[in-house]
DNA sequence: TAAAAATACTCCATAGGTATTTTAT
DNA sequence: ATAAAATACCTATGGAGTATTTTTA
């Protein structure tokens, strides 16, 4: 019972960089650590799980059907473990079902107010927060630095 | 660029345990591992994470709102880490596309060729291997003994 | 006051580095 | 002949254990 999984998040990591590149020196560069020690991360993950992920030779590596399918769930888990930080994050700061709009008279008197009252009828759970933004320059709302959070 | 995520699977596989059972000396036993170190873990995920994943007094642990969303993903991404594990084993047993069938003379005269055909029709790239078996017992037949493989 | 989590401290296992060898084109 | 992966060997970091302290119901 229970998952015995014996390596790790590091295993899984070198083995995406090297299925991406597929050669180990640049992969071993992109993870900043040596060459050796991807080949012994590589070689532990493929001891542990009972399969060859790559088919290499000294000349140039490719993918076993093993390691295809590995990859895919290999990135899936990393996709909900990124997810997970995430949400975590923005729980712990109280960011979850809260949107903050900044909007100027430009903005206001245009589209927003018809996409506020769609938005509310596709999301009643999510809290609008309105913010009136006279300036430009965003620096002083950090809400509203970043990309895409 | 790249997944920077600093802790491992260990961390989340004894901040699953811990979320199960809300204790965490009993979680730590059924971790094999210490009650300090234990805490230890679950401190290192909660800095790295940068949220509170338990609310958490030497008399009660409890799931923060952080904790249960990190939660459901971690779980999630176990199950895609197994997945992953067990096509790669498949894959490099072959196992993959191939469905082995044992029949003997009464299955093989009631519904088994029919079944066969549909079959076929709906998955036309997965290999049907038939092999004759006669005696009940199955363990001369390595590829029947598990439970559902 | 007692049950449970957190901290202090020590030690060793292992992950990673450097140097070298092997391999295949 | 050379580019690239594997292996040998060594060292140091950090993860785990034991002992103890702190905390709150």
């Amino acid at each position: 019972m229970g998952s015995n999984i014996r390596f790790d998040l590091r295993h899984m990591r070198a083995f995406v960089a090297v299925a991406e590149s597929l050669h180990f020196k640049k992969a071993s560069e992109a993870l900043f650590i040596t060459q050796p020690a991807l080949s012994r991360l590589i070689k532990s993950l493929e001891d542990e799980i009972g399969a060859e992920l790559f088919s290499r030779t000294t000349r140039q590596v490719t993918l076993s059907e093993a390691g295809r399918l590995f990859l895919a769930e290999c990135q899936q888990a990393f996709t909900h473990i990124q997810r997970g930080i995430q949400l975590a994050q923005r729980a712990a700061r109280g960011d979850i079902g809260r949107i903050a709009i900044a909007y100027n008279d430009f903005s206001i008197n245009s589209s927003l107010p018809h996409l506020l009252e769609v938005f509310k009828e596709a999301q009643p759970s999510v809290a609008i927060e309105l913010t009136y933004m006279l300036l430009t320059r965003t620096e002083n709302y950090p809400d509203f630095a970043g990309s895409a959070r």
